[in-house]
DNA sequence: CCTACCGATCGGTAGG
DNA sequence: CCTACCGATCGGTAGG
């Protein structure tokens, strides 16, 4: 029945100091019973998380791994997280709720000059792209590339939000369909156009040839046609 | 150290009867000397592998599934292929030469016909739709999705077959681009196309709504332009 | 190709 | 949140 007889000789300690050497201080500090900063470490570990399952992805990140990143030992990330899945969970949740505001907040902006909407949909396109590629986006990726390791009623809460990040396209991508812009079925254009979006971060590379503008524009120039 | 007491209790037994089970006879026949068929085993091998990786992910895939899926004990595979990575390799390596050879017989047939670039994209484009998410279409999508499980060693030479299937199509778009018909950037529109087409195997479902000509069309439809 | 393993690692937990 | 574990599983191997 595989009797342990002796303690693990090496148990759990953080491999010593390979990537964000000078994170926190040696002797890890004691709370003060009024610091609580339970967010905080939360949040920490969801950030460790993304960055680690975008690089690796999600089942090759131990949560071993995730725990040494935030200066933590093995046995902890589950104390604020019940599974190595909530935690997944936790990352995409917390991408798309992020996305979505930004989204937003780039619309809210356009409308106060144009409403053009080819104009509109280079505004969406722009942020998507900010969302996939742009500095800090770990969880994205995460979102769209692991989302199998999710469970079934995971799932479920992911597709909502994605419905209301989609809902912002959708009354676009109609209004240049009618206008002879956008010249396929609008479904399927919605679902090719994520398609070319969502691949680049596959391929792009932040310090070679394209800004996320040049991406943009050529985005535009292949999806809309001349009125 | 890790004393292993008793032998294992349930040791490896392939786990009963889950799917695909007249897959061979009770008890597996012993083969005569004449009857070397090294080969067909190797491919049952690639075969079954590929359907898991895409089905699970590669992390997700036991070495011991694969085994299972082809009437094997635990470590038979590694009789085969000296790891499980050599498998994966493998796998791509067999979709990649698939894909190209398919291609190629395409454009044959295209040939004899019509050698307007915009029907011959068309070709390349249901080609590449039949590959993704036809029957038996298993191995480009582990291709596409798994690569990051690669050796460097391995990668360098898929890049190389990769660069082979995207040769055929430069050509074309540099004339549709020439003509006029395709108004963004040559370079990043192949890229964006080929986004827009790979993440199909994401939301694809054979049994619902569009068929693979639906797709061609949509795709020709966001894309090329009128002269 | 099977038998019989091994060492490593992993997600997770009880108790403080 | 740490300490000190556990049971399970995994890739892989020696020997036939």
């Amino acid at each position: 029945m595989h009797a342990q007889l002796a303690p693990d000789l090496a148990p759990d300690l953080p491999s010593t100091q390979t990537l964000s050497s000078a994170k926190r201080p040696r002797g890890r500090p004691r709370k003060t019973a009024d610091e609580r900063d339970d967010g905080n470490r939360r949040q920490e570990l969801i950030h460790a998380a993304a960055k680690l399952f975008h690089r690796k992805g999600f089942d090759a990140t131990s949560t071993r791994d995730i725990a040494a990143a935030v200066g933590m030992r093995s046995g902890s990330p589950f104390y604020h997280f019940k599974s190595k899945g909530a935690l997944l969970h936790a990352v995409m949740e917390e991408g798309m709720r992020s996305a979505i505001e930004r989204q937003t907040r780039a619309l809210q902006k356009a409308e106060q000059s144009k409403t053009d909407a080819r104009w509109v949909l280079a505004i969406l396109i722009r942020n998507q792209f900010d969302v996939l590629l742009g500095p800090g986006s770990d969880f994205i990726p995460v979102m769209l590339y692991e989302s199998r390791a999710l469970t079934p009623r995971q799932r479920v809460s992911l597709v909502q939000l994605q419905g209301d990040y989609e809902a912002a396209w959708t009354p676009i991508l109609e209004a240049l369909h009618t206008a002879g812009q956008l010249r396929a079925d609008v479904k399927l254009a919605r679902l090719l156009i994520f398609g070319a979006l969502n691949w680049s971060v596959q391929w792009y590379d932040r310090r070679k040839g394209a800004s996320l503008d040049d991406l943009t524009a050529a985005a535009l120039a292949l999806f809309i046609h001349e009125a």
